[in-house]
Formats: C-alpha cells, structure tokens, sequence
DNA sequence: TATGAATGAGAATTCATTCAT
DNA sequence: CATGAATGAATTCTCATTCAT
C-alpha cells in the first residue's frame, strides 16, 4: 500500500512548508478558494497530498495560514518610511502612493489582495486578522501624515484635513479599485495602474475646483 | 382530478423565470458561485430543482442570467439626470453621488456588485457584458460631468480636469471600496458609506492643500 | 458529468429504503461499521452510492435506522405469548426459551444482534434505544413469569425466584454466549445453540444439587 | 556529544516491547481495531512510529500479540486451584467464581475480554488461539469439577451432571454476559457484576423448582 | 536500533445534471 | 411544462506503511 518513491532532499521543513504556501498561492489565487483541488496545490508544491496534512489542519488552514504569512510587511515598512521622512507632505503621499504602487504590481502581494478581496468575508478570522494587521496601521498612517502635514502647514484647508482623518480609507481606495478592475477587466479594458495612482493623488491633493467646495 | 394547485396557474413563465433568478441572486450572493446549491435556489424559488434547467441551460447559465438581468439601469438613469440637469457642477456631482449611494445600499444591487467583484473575474462573458453595458456607460457620465462643469466655467483646474477625464475611475473608487469593505469587515468594523461618500466629495472638490499639487 | 444508466423500477421509496437496509445488514454484518463500505452497501442494494445519502444522512444513521428497523419485534411476542399462555411454569419458560432459540436463528436477528454486542457500544443512542425497547420489556417478561410462576405455587424455592427477579438477565445470559460463541468459534467448534438451550433449562429449572446450596 | 536520553538507556528492548503492548491494549480497547491509530499508540508508548516495526510486522501483528500476551494465566490458575481443593463442590465452585469475578474486574484483562468479543471474529487465528489456550482448558476446569462432584456424591442430580459437563459454557455464560452487558450499557444501567454472579450461582446450584424438571 | 517525514491508496460525502413519469 | 429520485464524477481527508537519516 505504498511508496515506490524516489527520495527527498534534506529539504528542512521550513522550506518545504514555504514550498506549499507558494504552491499554494497560485493555486488558490487561480480558481478561488472553493475551485481550488488540493491535488493541484500538492502537485505544484511536488509533495503528496497527504503531506499537505502535515503541514496544515486542513484546506481552510492552509488558506488561512497562506494569507497570513503573506500579509504583514506593508504597514510596517509604511510607518517606518513615515517617521525617517524629511520631505513635503506631498513629497511624502506620493512615497506612500509609490510603495502601494509597487505593492499592487508585486504578484505575490496582489494575489493574496485578491483572494481577500474575493475570499475574505468567508473567513471572518482571517477578515478580523486582516483589519487588526494590516488595515488599523495603515489607516494610522495615513492619518499621523494628515496630522504630520497640518503642522508643517503643508495642508491648510481644515475640512478636508477633517475628512481625510475621518476616512484614511479615501487614499486606498484607487489601489483597491485598480485591482478590482484588473481583476476583472484584465482583458477588456486593462488600467494603467500607475497613471490612475498619478491622476487620482492629483484630483486629491488639487481638488476639482481649487478649493470651493459648493 | 382536477387541479390541485390552483395558486400556480397565474404564474406565467416569465414570473416563474424571476422566482428562480430572486432566488438565485439570495442563494449565490450568499454563498458565491462555487457553494450556492441549486437545491437551495429552487427550494427558496419553490420549483423543482428539474425545473431550473426548464430556464436555465446549466448553473453558469442561471448565473450569468441574474447578473445581467440586474445589472442595467444604472448608467441610464444616471445620462438621463445628467442630461435634464440645471444646476452647478457641485451640485450634479452631488447628485451623482446620491444616485450611486442609494444604488449600493439597496440590498439586491449590493447583492449583484459583490457578486461581481469576487466572480465577475472567472466568468469573462460577464465581465465583457459588464464592461460594456455598465462601466463604459458610467465612466461616459463622468466624462460628461467634467465637459459640462469646464465648459460652464466651474471646474477652473485644467490639470485635474483632465486627470479625472482620463480617469472618471476615481469618482467611482470610493464606493467600490466601500462595498469591498462592508462585505469583508461588516462584523469588525463596519464603514457608513453616507459619511464617506460626503467625505470623499469634500476632498475631491476642494483638494488637501487647495491646489498646489506638489 | 452524468448518467448513461439504464432507467429504474417504479419501486416506491419505502421498497427501495427497504433494499438498502437489507443490504446494508449483510455488508456490516460481515465487515463491521468501519470497515464496510458504503460502496459495497450501494452495490449491494443495486443503487448508486449518492443514492444512499436520500435516504439515510450519513453512514452512521445508515447503521442505527438498520439497528432499529430490526430491533423492536422481540418483547412484543414474547408478551403476548405471556399473556395467552395457560400451562405450567416450565412450559412457559421453554416456550420462551424456544423463542429466543427461534431468534438467534434467523440470520437477519442474528447479524443485528451481533452487530449490537459488537458495535454497540460505539453508538452510546443505539444503546440506549435497545436498553429502552428491547433489553427493559425482556426482562419485565421474565419477571412476569417469575411472578406467575410463584403465583401458581409452581416455582417453590423463593431464593431463586428473587435471584431471577433480580437478574433476569440469566435467563437471557445463554443465548448471548450462544451467539458471541458462534460469532467467535465458529470455524473451530461450532456450537448446537438448540442442545445447550436444553441443557441450561435442565439447570436452570432443576438445579446441581437439588436445591442445597451449599 | 554523549547520549542526550539517559533515561532511555535502561530499557532493554522486552521493556521497550512491553510498553508497545500496553499502548496497544490501551488503544485498542478504546477504539477498536479499525479505529484504533498506530500513531496513538506510538505516542502512548512513548517511541516513534517507526519503532512500532521494528516489533511489530503490521497492525494486525500487533493486536494479535497483544491478545496473546494478555491471555494465558486463568486456565493455569483455575486447575492449580482445583488440584489443591479440599472443600465441597460448592465451595469449589464459589471459589472458581471468585476467581472469574475478580478477572473480569481486573481493567486489563476486561479490555482483552472486549477486544476479543468484538472483534475476535474479524481474526480467526487469534479465536483458534484462544480457543485452544483458554477456552478448552476453561472447560476442562468445570468438567473436572462435575466429575469431582459426582465421585464425591455432592452432586446427586444425573441429568444436571450431564447437561453441565456437555455445556460447560453454562458456567462461564453470566461472565460474559456482565461484560457485554457492562461493555454496552454502562452508562444506561451498570450491572453490578458480584450480585449477578452471586444471584446466578444460585439458580444454577439450587435451581428453580427444586428438582423437578416438568 | 530508532526516528518521523513522506507517501498514496482508500473511503465518505456532495451536488450538478438527467430523465421517466 | 413540472417533478424529484437517481446518478456518479469529483474532492477532501485519513492513516498504515516505508525508508533515508
């Protein structure tokens, strides 16, 4: 009942694990959660399939634990950025802009955006996870640069300092918007993603009609 | 012998049609595509289930056929305003606004959107339609706006003018992630689109630091 | 993705419900609940292996609706027999005894009581429901007898009447050894359920040492 | 680099065999063969999964030792008691009672009792083994004892002399029916096993009616 | 000897789809 | 047209057994 098999590596487990969580995203990122064949994921990975179950609970946690392991990195590097910077308030929304750029065009990274974006509300822990980790200090950022640029006297105009305080959630919103679209427009209509991020920092740091707001 | 259901002789097909595909969207809204029954899609249409495949040629069908039945109105209702309006550029952005806030709050076309947002990407027939019936239209409204608001005078910014005519993607980002949001963090930290939607305008008309963009 | 099969009789679900328990009998009789296999229950029966899961909700329920679709009979007759019954004491107790002789016998009793001793305490509501139809009425049978019997001045030594009013179960104890022997040794020495019956009843009713008992 | 696991040292490999076997019994008894993980038990036992291989050919191999191991002493105990006895056939048979109960009160040799009532006949070579090494000297004890009892004329009735020594198994029926019993409806209502013994002995030694048989 | 990671055959369960009535 | 019982391919997960170290 087993093994006609020809040997493995010395492959220490981390890697191996790391082997799967790869083999993993692009499987999951592929056909989505419910489409995803764990023979598949095993297949890419080069291990059996019950070698999965070494590693993971179950197919729910190898997701999980897929997403997690690839989540973490931005808002720290994002916070670190902010507290070395020297620059203008522009200046420094468009580094932050310019590290969600890259972030969004890193494969990896989008894959894992994707799979929260079409995945996460199936999975409240990891939504929950998701928000405590990522979202929470990157909403913070955004809003120690508001303050940051308020007190430099780079931002001037109050409600909308308010606003953009109130809803941090507006300086993200084009990086999910360009990576929904991509996602689903891909074919049809693909979006620059680096000229929509251009554009749409212009409309918010310009405004449309240069202050008058009715 | 005579019939013993009288309650469904009034149904024509075409009620009968819109029984399955309400359910349909409850069913595949709540579940997505992959885990939604037809069991449950006729149970909850109160047919058979023999009798989807009287409607629909196969699951993706019924699928396809609820997206696109619910998808239409919006970019008609929304050129008819635009072309009977008389007042300010503000103004018809405002009420623009309003028009795609009351659309993602009610509940079947928040439905319908999410389901776009996390299948549209696998049914690539969709996403043409989509493309074509919904966003090509949409993005037309925008463009016009900004025509219209420069052409009167009260978008006075040539830069952003033109960014948000290369890009009318940007008045809509607020709301895609809006929905993205409350379907995926409803439970930890629910977000109130009204408040952000006002919140977005302010920004987008009056600008962070009132128009020097760098 | 489907059917190229033959067509099926009009055969009613209770018949059909009543092939699949019947072949599930044999199938767990002969393999125990683990290793039998829905597969050979459905082969068996001559349906489909999803056909099983319309009527029974998994294997387990599969396994107790067996069990208790062919529990209940016993302690109804053997009441009914108690009540009519007009002769002595120890024709009364044979007729019992021939009852319970004409059960084991039956293949069909036989494998479900096998299954009981073997199973049954793996499934704690399977247990319970036996105690509660089949074991409890068994012994009020007994006792009943017991009863008539020292009622009759037919059973004169009351130390035994209150042994056996107290345990019933001896009455019952040789024919489970009866059925555990046979299930065990079957191949190397069968043994004559019907001569040891005989032979308990000779002890039971006259005694080693003629009622000294010490 | 010397050993890490001085602890490990002393266990020659008859220890390392017999923890194995106690792991096994533990495991097996709970879960019955089928169920019962290899894993479990190497876990129980304190050594890799492996190991078991090096004791063991296969699962099967282990539980068949396990049962042998844990079986030969009573037949050896019952008849070095019954050369030695001096008493009357009473209390001969009190004692050989006293020595049953206390087996099948001893948590060890109940689980092999167990293991070889519910699955016994899943393995005919253990049931031959057992029959052999236990079963036909049991017998042989209760024929001897007849026979002591008739030559000592403490045993008067004929017929009740013939029917025991052709069915021995009369003696042995209440012991294992406390097991089954206990095994199956523990929980629902325990047997006190002294009593039933007790109350058995009773009827088997006085009988019901005092010695008439009709 | 001992280890324990890896294997992969095997079994339960699900559900879209068909078709006889 | 409508029904819903039946089908069986597909997929997840388990665990005895092996073998490189």
């Amino acid at each position: 009942m087993t093994s006609l098999s020809p040997a493995r590596r010395p492959h220490d487990k981390a890697a191996r694990r790391a082997d799967i969580l790869a083999a993993a995203l692009e499987v999951f990122a592929a056909n989505g959660f419910a489409n995803a064949r764990l023979d598949d994921v095993a297949r890419a990975a080069g291990v059996a399939k019950g070698t999965l179950y070494l590693y993971f609970a179950d197919k729910q946690a190898l997701f999980e634990g897929l997403i997690k392991e690839n989540l973490a990195p931005i808002p720290d590097v994002a916070s670190g950025m902010l507290s070395a910077f020297e620059g203008s308030t522009s200046e420094l929304i468009r580094a932050l802009v310019a590290l969600l750029l890259a972030r969004i065009q890193t494969p990896q990274a989008r894959q894992v955006m994707q799979l929260m974006i079409s995945e996460g509300h199936r999975f409240p822990d990891l939504a929950a996870f998701h928000y405590r980790e990522v979202v929470t200090p990157g909403l913070g950022v955004v809003r120690a640069i508001v303050a940051r640029g308020v007190a430099r006297g780079e931002i001037r105009r109050a409600p909308q300092a308010e606003a953009l305080t109130r809803h941090p959630q507006a300086l993200f919103a084009p990086f999910l918007t360009a990576v929904v679209w991509n996602m689903t427009f891909d074919k049809v209509a693909p979006l620059d993603e680096a000229a929509f991020a251009e554009d749409y920092i212009a409309l918010l740091l310009g405004g449309l009609n240069g202050g008058e707001t009715s």
